[in-house]
DNA sequence: TGGCAGGGGTTGA
DNA sequence: TCAACCCCTGCC
């Protein structure tokens, strides 16, 4: 038997859906009319839709608490937005989307969107999410095909993977779904374990370095003091934080980010990565 | 239309 | 510390 679409009506405050959906966290989004998404929840099809004050969720077998914990829309933003940074770039960096969030996400499909994102930009880190969706996952409605399991992946072979686009990340995919399978790391222990350890752990896993394991962290597992430092973060933090010095040492770069931004570190991040990214776009589309 | 540089990172020497 | 990895995109 099928259950049938439901709707379920939220009241949030505080969000920005599009910023957070479009901020280089997430992968499985898309616009799907005039402020619609569809997209995945616990390995469902889901839409939803931004009301003045609220959001419409659309779908199968939806349940309110899987949805809380993936919007995160009960964190009283306000307050984590208070522990930043009260500086000039931090400022306009909230100012130019309030309500941006972090997501709660599936550690499984983090892991392998992070992995596929080395040297990739966000529009083909969708594309790769939604090849090996296509390829590997099963239909669960007409052209809505779910994330594979690990399982799965790991009965694949490179050549297979390489046709979603992966490039030498699928090497990398391949032999991490590997030992997964055979228990070489746990993402569920991961859930338990004090940050540092859990780096440590989610780092055994091929194509898994210190910048992807920081965003596992911070996107899967709700570390919001792990700051995530790839080249946008480092260049922001180069030309805003140090500009009169030339040399500034990769790990001083580090040690600035995980100190400077405060215990939600990892939240100030997603705001200046944001800002900077979209904030590119505008101006490259209004250069005149 | 085609050639070319370069990219949100990790690995292994 | 640095080249190699693969391929898509944007630019000329």
């Amino acid at each position: 038997m099928v259950s049938e679409h439901s709707q379920i009506t939220q009241k949030v405050n505080d969000y920005d859906l599009a910023a957070t959906l479009n901020s280089g966290q997430a992968f499985c989004w898309e616009l799907a009319g005039p402020g619609e998404w569809r997209g995945w929840v616990d390995g469902k099809p889901i839409r939803v839709q931004r009301g003045s004050d609220c959001f419409r969720f659309r779908g199968r077998g939806m349940e309110i608490a899987k949805l809380s914990r993936y919007f995160q829309w009960s964190e009283d933003l306000s307050a984590i937005q208070r522990t930043f940074p009260d500086d000039e770039w931090m400022r306009e960096a909230v100012a130019y989307s309030p309500g941006l969030r972090i997501l709660r996400q599936d550690p499984w499909e983090t892991v392998a969107n992070f992995i596929s994102s080395a040297m990739k930009q966000v529009s083909q880190i969708q594309q790769i999410n939604r090849a090996l969706r296509q390829r590997f996952g099963r239909e669960m409605e007409p052209g809505c095909w779910s994330f594979p399991h690990w399982r799965v992946l790991a009965q694949s072979t490179e050549e297979m993977l390489r046709e979603c686009k992966l490039g030498f990340r699928a090497k990398h995919l391949i032999v991490t779904a590997r030992q997964l399978t055979e228990g070489e790391v746990s993402l569920e222990k991961i859930e338990t374990m004090p940050t540092d350890q859990a780096r440590e752990e989610l780092i055994k896993l091929r194509g898994v370095g210190r910048k992807v394991a920081n965003c596992i962290l911070l996107f899967a597992y709700g570390r919001m003091d792990v700051v995530p430092v790839d080249v946008w973060i480092e260049r922001a933090i180069r030309t805003l934080y140090f500009p009169k010095k030339r040399k500034v040492t990769d790990k001083r770069i580090r040690e600035f980010a995980s100190t400077y931004f405060g215990p939600n570190g990892g939240y100030a991040q997603q705001y200046l990565f944001h800002w900077l990214r979209t904030r590119e776009k505008v101006a490259a589309v209004t250069r005149e």
